[in-house]
DNA sequence: GATAATAGTTATGCTCAATAACTATTATCT
DNA sequence: AGATAATAGTTATTGAGCATAACTATTATC
């Protein structure tokens, strides 16, 4: 963060790239290192994680969703869910409550303070994330995520 | 790993997403978590790590790039460097003198092997990100780096 | 009814990225 | 020229994120 904030009035070193800036991945990593901290930045004010933010969203969207189901849309792991889910609990920002016809499960539920929280996040993240796209034109931004959307379509995947 | 390998064989957990799936941020992320343990699997056998990689490509393209420089092309600490530039030297991928004008800075060159492996690997790599994005077609490779390129153009920017 | 599978949880280890502090060398300032 | 500051490389250390294994409670399967 401090580097970034840095190395923006530093010489812009130019060099040769013959290989490296041609390749898929490298260039998603190195667009998602210049988005990413601006995001990180504005849930940082709300007390929030990305990945934080992104459990909140899919509630949000998916009532009575079970920590399961959240885990295998997100790809990560069940364990490392649990911290996160419980503070946005404590938080008051989802509920959680047995499912009746099977016990071991949790229906998740964001509340109304949840899903207030996560419009007005979302929307102060997609500005945030303006600044760094703001030389994109609409058509290839639309463009950008309809491709990389396609990238994804490999893994569990979110309907449109 | 493990997890990606199970999960393909699990039910595609279909859920609603009105917000997450709309931000860049997320879509980039969500790319690069497909493409790059295919990269990551081709490195690991060369005995690689992404970044390692990424220094030689870099080193090989720059002939008597020093530290620092290599170290704000890649935006990462210079001080996580030093280990990696280690290792390549000892493999006989790149060697390292002190500049003669000025006795703090080291030059890094690629030896012929280093050049080698990086050429191969890199083939190895592009085949593996192929298997990603075959469902792309050309123009929208191509015009995906394009865009993923000005993403990137705030930063210390590689020349093509 | 016995056995296996699943959901959630806890604890733990590993890999990275970031920071601070240090040495040697060079640049800057008066 | 000499004092002071800045730079290049290095070392050690920290914390975050991700993955794995092991456990309990509950449900599914044989």
């Amino acid at each position: 963060m401090a580097q970034l904030d840095d190395q923006f009035q530093d010489d812009p070193v130019q060099v040769e790239d013959t290989v490296l800036g041609t390749l898929i991945g490298y260039r998603l990593k190195r667009a998602y290192m210049q988005i990413q901290p601006q995001a990180q930045r504005v849930l940082a004010g709300e007390n929030l994680r990305v990945v934080s933010f992104s459990c909140l969203s899919i509630i949000a969207d998916n009532p009575g969703i079970v920590q399961s189901e959240l885990a295998a849309v997100l790809q990560m792991e069940r364990s490392n869910l649990v911290v996160i889910i419980d503070e946005l609990e404590q938080r008051g920002l989802i509920g959680r409550e047995r499912v009746p016809t099977d016990r071991r499960r949790y229906a998740l539920t964001a509340t109304l303070r949840g899903r207030r929280l996560r419009d007005s996040v979302a929307e102060k993240v997609r500005q945030a994330e303006d600044a760094v796209i703001g030389r994109l034109n609409p058509q290839d931004r639309a463009h950008l995520l309809a491709v990389l959307e396609r990238l994804d379509a490999g893994a569990p995947q979110t309907t449109t």
